[in-house]
DNA sequence: TGAAGATATTTTAAGCTTAAAATATCTTCG
DNA sequence: CGAAGATATTTTAAGCTTAAAATATCTTCA
């Protein structure tokens, strides 16, 4: 009886899989020839980089938990981020005066500096990468993509805060 | 007189990479959660099992090459990969007869049980993370990215082959 | 033939990434 | 107060990834 309700599992998951694989490839072209030319003209690298972005946009900085749940990845991925953005001189950091266990993470002045040079040019980067869509298929990809981040959590929101 | 033909440049460069994030969260989040469930309940990683889905497609085996390339990553990479699996003995390697550069990969039997077991599992979860997709949406998608994919590629195909 | 260049792969050095364990600090509550 | 648990971060071990250099083999052509 219920055997009949969710028939496709399998049969059609082929067509997932080829969608995911086609999202993968796509994301990691762009992702490559990004880091590839932050390497080339800046030499920097893409999660220097988006650390440094981050920062940016936080006057008052941000502790290491901050941008490890901004940035996505684990804390201590963020930790020799920021041990080589600091021997470069590019981010200070403070122990929280409040709470001693925070550490409080902003650009130095040439971080800030170099940041804004790099960020410039970026920009014109990814624009001309996506050239080929229209606004509108652009704003169309942007909904897609709403949809299935909603449709992943779904899926993961149970996890180990 | 020319200096306005493309006066958009940087103005709206923002709205680009926001869709460029949002892509690259949207992949992230679901390669990660791939990733911890093949760990989780397979003990395996995405690019070992990535390595062996190569080879499934391929009867006859395949060179070191031409996994690279179908992986869409450098040669050093899967040497380590391929000396991993052939550790566990899920692959086997013998120079190539015809040409003794090469390197011809073919999985193990006990390589192919693996896979099966793994990739069956594998299906169903991608359909899953992408279920709140309609069909059509998907193909919508599909078709975006197949565009975004052209775009880049008229941006990257002058490199190093 | 044999030198010069091309091709296939591995090695190396540096850095990124994760998960899990360890450390340090703070908070709660008896 | 002080122990138990919570929170923030770092450390560790293992593996992935790249770019560049090194190695080995093959091909071309003078």
């Amino acid at each position: 009886m219920t055997a009949d309700l969710k028939p496709r599992q399998g049969a059609s998951a082929a067509a997932e899989v080829r969608l995911w694989l086609r999202l993968l490839a796509c994301t990691n072209e762009i992702e490559g020839e990004l880091r590839r030319r932050l390497r080339q003209t800046f030499d920097v690298t893409l999660p220097r980089f988006d650390f440094m972005a981050q920062l940016d946009r936080a006057p008052d900085g941000l502790t290491m938990g901050q941008i490890s749940r901004s940035m996505m990845v684990t804390n201590g991925n963020v930790t020799g981020i920021a041990e080589r953005l600091a021997a470069e001189g590019l981010i200070e950091r403070h122990s929280s005066p409040g709470d001693k266990r925070m550490v409080r993470v902003t650009l130095t002045e040439a971080g800030r500096r170099a940041f804004a040079g790099i960020a410039a040019v970026h920009h014109d980067w990814v624009a001309d990468l996506f050239d080929g869509l229209s606004e509108q298929e652009r704003d169309q990809l942007a909904d897609l993509l709403a949809r299935l981040k909603t449709s992943v959590a779904k899926h993961t929101e149970d996890r180990p805060a």
